[in-house]
DNA sequence: TTATTCAGGACATAAAAGGTCTTTTATATC
DNA sequence: GATATAAAAGACCTTTTATGTCCTGAATAA
């Protein structure tokens, strides 16, 4: 269907509301960042355990624990996360690597779908969170001007 | 997993095989098409049937039956063939209408998947079948200099 | 020590992908 | 007209992926 997962709006999301906090240091609970987003606490929840995992977060457990960006949003990338708890995308099997397919050094389509790629994983890799979180500044500033 | 489906990776090489062939009158077995391209032929007859109601082929049953094309290859694009056996091409369902997230009017997210699949399917309607065909035959010419 | 909060993993459900098969209908040829 | 051929239509099937939930255990601050 060619359609992002959820796991990687609501990972994204997470993350974008974690960009936006002024206090950089003191944890926020998956809780927390679940309600602001509205999306499903305990599967936000996993997806930040493999954030975690990965390296964007660091967790801490036990009382007024929570998550904390271990990079500035302006480091972390759209790409990043989609990749983090997705895996890696390819949009077709036989760009995983060459001679995946034994047609493609004479297959046209196979170019076409490794240019795709690059071009898809060039913009989401240019996307970072800073830059997003001040996108949604602006957007609400808009809004409330208008109304 | 953001993975072209195989229904869609079939049916355009089942539109290549046909772009290929000089006679544009004569009809084309399924079996023909499915043997030449290695894909199974009862699901390849599936997409066909389905690239018929959206009228990119022509379907002539009987003895001698088969498919042609309606339109010379180069009026093809890959978003057609796309788009007749997988539907439109969303990202994410926020893109499907506006306000279909009540959020997307504040939502930074929402302008880069947007912005990611104006340029996806850009990418995929630039693409036509002349084009492939012709770059088929100059990696097959390449790679027989080579050997 | 106790309440809190994440980690890890098992489990559940639903949807989509990928494909087969059978029956019916249209067509050309003998 | 009979017959062989080939697509149309739709039922059916299996496997994989997506999207969660829940429980138990471990860390940690108050
Ligand atoms: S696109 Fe070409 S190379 Fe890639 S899997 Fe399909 S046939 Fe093989
Ligand atoms: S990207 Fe933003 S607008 Fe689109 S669904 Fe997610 S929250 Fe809603």
């Amino acid at each position: 269907m060619f359609r992002l997962s959820k796991a990687a709006e609501y990972a994204i999301r997470g993350v974008l509301y974690l960009s936006g906090k002024e206090d950089t240091v003191k944890p926020t609970g998956i809780e927390e960042i679940a309600t602001a987003q509205g999306v499903p606490p305990a599967y936000l929840a996993k997806l930040f355990q493999t954030l975690g995992k990965k390296g964007f977060v660091r967790s801490v457990r036990g009382h007024d624990g929570g998550f904390v960006l271990t990079k500035t949003p302006s480091e972390i990338s759209f790409l990043d996360i989609i990749e983090a708890v997705e895996g890696p995308i390819f949009l077709n099997d036989c760009l995983i690597n060459e001679g995946y397919c034994a047609n493609d050094s004479v297959c046209p389509v196979h170019d076409v779908w490794g240019e795709a790629q690059k071009r898809l994983l060039g913009f989401f890799s240019s996307c970072n969170f800073k830059e997003l979180s001040e996108s949604g500044l602006k957007k609400r500033k808009k809004l409330k001007s208008k109304s």
